[in-house]
DNA sequence: ACATACTGTCGCCAAAATGGATACAATAAA
DNA sequence: TTTATTGTATCCATTTTGGCGACAGTATGT
């Protein structure tokens, strides 16, 4: 039976004075509270209640230990309520993981709203470009952009396509002339994201064909927010996904080249360990963000 | 199993960072280990661990629940440490009940030596000579001065023989002439030990018979030290226990009378609820008090 | 005084739960 | 690669359980 069911039947004859009514108001049977009592007795080795077969009462043991007890059950019921998603909201702390531009330009706003609609749910953001072990690190659930693979033992739910284009300011392509062909990016200046080592080599599609370029990198950064501000001031081609160089491209700042080099399709998805239980607070967060960068997300404006 | 076990279980996976390690600690197979954490959030409909083949981590639930748990199961230990006998010493706290005269005469005195001899041990010492019932209470154990009785459901230990004589102070008998017969009772005063309105009715053994005479009671108490103090007096005459005209007859100030009028045989005797596990407390006082009191009294030096 | 209802406890037995062995896919180490 | 170890699932014999009925003792009501 546990032992804690023996301790709850024990508090419950403490209290009504009687093993009948304990038994009545837990809705079990005479036998289970005797045999709950005696069975803590036999563990203790002591004594609990002293009975007549009409009256009740702790010995002086059982009344050291009822007080105890009484708390530490309390404590656990506490415990219990605390982390039981007996509710369908969301709540407890939902640690997140995400890469840095946009975690920085579009997670954290949007987390702001999620929070405000899920008062009882507090969020642990951290944001970096590294690889993440998501169970290991204990995060709840984690946000990569990437190509989808199917290697990981994690579950994978995109959330929405991340278009990238290769773009240049206006007045590169004035001084550079016109750009037409895939074979220029060897020799017209790049501005390449990734690590330093790592040789700069763009992946594309010319017209639905998979080709590589080995591109002219003059400058790379494993953060989009710089290599754009560096196309922006005419230093070279990016390849950028919308949602960091969208603003820039409404405002005229920078143009698309090469319209009919398109980089292989990248989305952003979210990454959760495969849970029995798919906790409430995993399941909204699903839902919000699709709602909000789903199908057509807001910085998609332009095609 | 038990919640009980389902949470020691969980929390010796967390520390252990494994089901396996936790469970070569903790003795079990790992089948049982599984179970008990995937029962534990069964019940509370949360994922607590996150587990990959190789790694094992807590959910936020989880690090939540642990925190918890973990005291818990640490207070609850705290509490059964408290209350468990492991010791064969006696401990905790005994609550005694005890007639008036001799919880005051030689009671406290007595116990004074018992706790002195068990430090761990707290005595709680109530006196009264009304009846008194151990189980409601919540007496441990009652000393009672009266004839053995069987009906009670309660273990009646005798631990010494209470003679009682029929006493007066040497002036008394001096002016009332020699006494030697039993019909004298019912015209010398006599000082009654006993209730108001019970009638002052004495039974003795003339010889080994037993009779019973109605004497004239001139004044009665139900307090044997009140009683002694009006005999020394040269009230009348009294029958009390040797435990408390002791000294007064050693000293000379009472003398026996009507030697050959013996009041029936009384005991001293601790009366205990019947327990499962006698408790060390309450053996060690049977024993103790028999050491002090048993066989032949301090008290009753004279004969 | 008597009958009745209710207490705590015990023994019994069918039913349910347990725990161990085994198997298996996944993964880390060698 | 091979090897060892992990978490988990499935069986199945064994144990444990919980409910029923009975019992002696005791309040309560008449």
């Amino acid at each position: 039976m546990g032992k804690f069911s023996h301790i709850r039947a024990f508090l419950g004859v403490v209290e009504h004075g009687s093993f009948a009514e304990a038994a009545r108001q837990a809705g079990l049977s005479r036998s289970q509270v005797n045999k709950a009592v005696i069975a803590l007795e036999e563990e203790l080795g002591v004594q609990l209640l002293v009975r007549t077969t009409r009256k009740v009462s702790p010995t002086s043991s059982g009344e050291a230990f009822y007080t105890h007890a009484a708390r530490i059950l309390a404590d656990l019921e506490v415990a219990e309520r605390a982390v039981r998603e007996d509710t369908e909201e969301p709540r407890g702390t939902l640690r997140l993981n995400a890469p840095m531009s946009f975690g920085a330009l579009h997670l954290g706003p949007a987390l702001a709203d999620f929070m405000k609609a899920y008062p009882d749910l507090k969020v642990e953001l951290s944001l970096n470009d590294r690889f993440v072990d998501v169970v290991e690190e204990g995060y709840d659930a984690t946000l990569r952009i990437a190509e989808l693979r199917e290697d990981s033992a994690l579950i994978e739910h995109p959330i929405t396509l991340v278009r990238r284009y290769l773009v240049a300011s206006p007045g590169f392509i004035k001084s550079h002339g016109p750009i037409e062909r895939a074979e220029q990016l060897k020799s017209l200046p790049c501005l390449h994201y990734g690590a330093l080592g790592r040789g700069h080599v763009w992946r594309l599609l010319d017209d639905g064909k998979a080709i590589t370029v080995d591109v002219n990198g003059v400058m790379s950064a494993n953060n989009g927010e710089v290599l754009t501000e560096a196309a922006k001031a005419g230093l070279g081609i990016a390849m950028l996904p919308t949602f960091i160089v969208g603003p820039a491209m409404q405002s005229g700042a920078l143009v698309r080249v090469l319209p009919n080099l398109v980089p292989p399709d990248i989305h952003l998805t979210i990454l959760y360990p495969p849970n029995r239980h798919l906790t409430p607070k995993i399941k909204y967060l699903i839902e919000f963000l699709y709602k909000r960068f789903g199908e057509r997300p807001y910085w998609d404006l332009i095609e």
